[in-house]
DNA sequence: CTATTGATTGAACAACCATTCAATAGGCTC
DNA sequence: GAGCCTATTGAATGGTTGTTCAATCAATAG
C-alpha cells in the first residue's frame, strides 16, 4: 500500500521518481487536507517517505507546492495542445477538444480540482499561481479566440464577438470546475460538458 | 487609525460592536494573507484591538471564520431577496436584480472575494461552507429557474430549459468572480455583468 | 463613593511545524 | 570485498500559533 511500484523493493529511488512521489503525495493531501492543514509529515507519509526526503528533494515546502503545480498546469496545457497542433482537425473539432480537455476525468479529479483552488483561494499563492499559470491561460483564451474569429467568419455569424465568447467560455470552465468541486454528486463533468456545448450551439447555431 | 468610531474614546464597547470589528479584520486578513496567514494576532491587530479578545467574543478561530462566512452569505442573500420580495417588478427585473446583485461593488469587492475562494479552496471549510452557503445557493437557483420558466412560457422559448439555464448562470456567476479575483486590473465587475446579459439575450432574445 | 459586573489585556503554556544535519544504509565501480 | 557516492533517516532546533486565565480596568447602579 506503501509503494506504487511493488516489483523492486530498493530502498533508494531516483530523485525523479521520488519528485513525483512526492508530488503525487501533496495533491492527495492539499486535496483532503487543505493548504494550511499539509504538512510536510503529512505528506512523508502519504508518500510513505521520511519526514526529511521532502527539503531533500525539493528546496522547500514552498517550492514543493509551486512544483506541484506546475505539474498540473502542464499535465492540463499538454492535453489541449496535443489537438491544436493536428492538422487534420477542423477549427470547430481543436475548439471541442480543448473543451474535453477542460473536463476530461484525469485534468478534473476531485483531487485535482481540490489543489487548483486551493491556490487561487490562498492569497499568499495567487501570485504564484498567475507566474506559472497566466501565460498558458492566455495562450488557451487567444487560441479560442483565433479557432473563434474563425468560426465566426466562416458561419457569418454578425452578432457574435470571438473575444467575448472566449471570455464567458473561460468564465464556464472555472465556473463549473466549482461547481464540480463542491458539488461532486449533483454536477458532473459530463454535465459541465453539456451546458458548454449548450452554449455553443445557442452562438454557433450552424456549426455544432 | 485604529477605531472607525472616533467619537466615543470609551475603552469598551458592546460585543456586537467588537464581533463586527472583528469579522471585518478577518476579512481583511484572509484577503491579505490567507487563511493559513491568518492568526488570531494578526487579526486583533488589524482590528486595533488585543489579542485575547477573539476568543472572548468567539468561541475559538474556528467559530471566528465561520461566524465571517455566515456574514457574507447573507448580506449577498439580502440583497437579491430584498428585490425578489416586491411586487411591483416584473420576473425580468427580478432576474437582473440577482444578476447585479451578484456584481453589486459591495459584494464583490476584491476583499470579499477573496474570502469566499479562501472557503472554497481550503478542504477543511468546504463543509462548513456547504453547511452555510448550500441552502442560500440552492434558494437562488430555485428562485431563477422559477423566473426562467415564467419567461420561457412567456415568450415560448421552445428550446429552453430553465433548470440549465439556471445552472449555466450559477456558473458563469463563479467562474466571472474567480476571474475578477485572479485578474482584478484587466477583468471588471462591469465586464462580467456585461457577458451574463450577453448570454441572457441570446436565449430569451424577445425579453432583454 | 463603593460594589458589582462585564469587558479587556497580555503573559504563559502546550502543541505543532519547517528546516537542518550528522549519522546511516544501499547500490555501484573497480 | 573495499571504497565511494548518493539517497535516506529522524532526532533536534528554533520559531509560530491557538487557547487559557488571572489580573486589571471602566462603567454603572445603589
Amino acid at each position: 500500500m506503501t509503494s506504487t511500484k511493488s516489483s523492486k523493493k530498493s530502498r533508494t529511488a531516483p530523485p525523479e521518481v521520488r519528485r513525483k512521489q512526492l508530488i503525487d503525495a501533496t495533491i492527495s493531501c492539499i486535496a483532503r487536507k487543505g493548504i494550511s492543514g499539509t504538512t510536510l509529515s503529512a505528506i512523508a507519509a502519504e508518500a510513505g517517505l521520511s519526514l526529511g526526503l521532502a527539503n531533500f528533494h525539493f528546496k522547500s515546502k514552498d517550492a514543493l507546492l509551486s512544483e506541484t503545480l506546475k505539474h498540473l498546469a502542464a499535465e492540463h496545457r499538454d492535453m489541449w495542445q496535443q489537438d491544436a497542433m493536428r492538422d487534420d482537425l477542423s477549427d470547430t473539432d481543436k475548439l471541442l477538444s480543448i473543451v474535453s480537455a477542460q473536463f476530461h476525468p484525469r485534468i478534473c479529479s476531485r483531487k485535482k480540482l481540490a489543489v487548483w483552488f486551493a491556490f487561487f483561494g490562498e492569497a499568499s499563492y495567487r501570485k504564484t499561481y498567475r507566474s506559472i499559470s497566466s501565460q498558458i491561460d492566455m495562450e488557451r483564451q487567444e487560441l479560442c479566440a483565433e479557432l473563434l474569429e474563425t468560426i465566426i467568419a466562416d458561419g457569418q455569424y454578425m452578432n457574435a464577438d470571438a473575444k467575448q465568447v472566449a471570455e464567458t467560455l473561460e468564465g464556464m470552465f472555472d465556473g463549473f470546475w466549482l461547481n464540480m468541486l463542491m458539488y461532486p454528486d449533483t454536477f458532473l463533468r459530463t454535465n459541465a460538458e453539456r451546458q458548454v456545448m449548450n452554449y455553443l450551439k445557442l452562438v454557433f447555431t450552424k456549426h455544432f
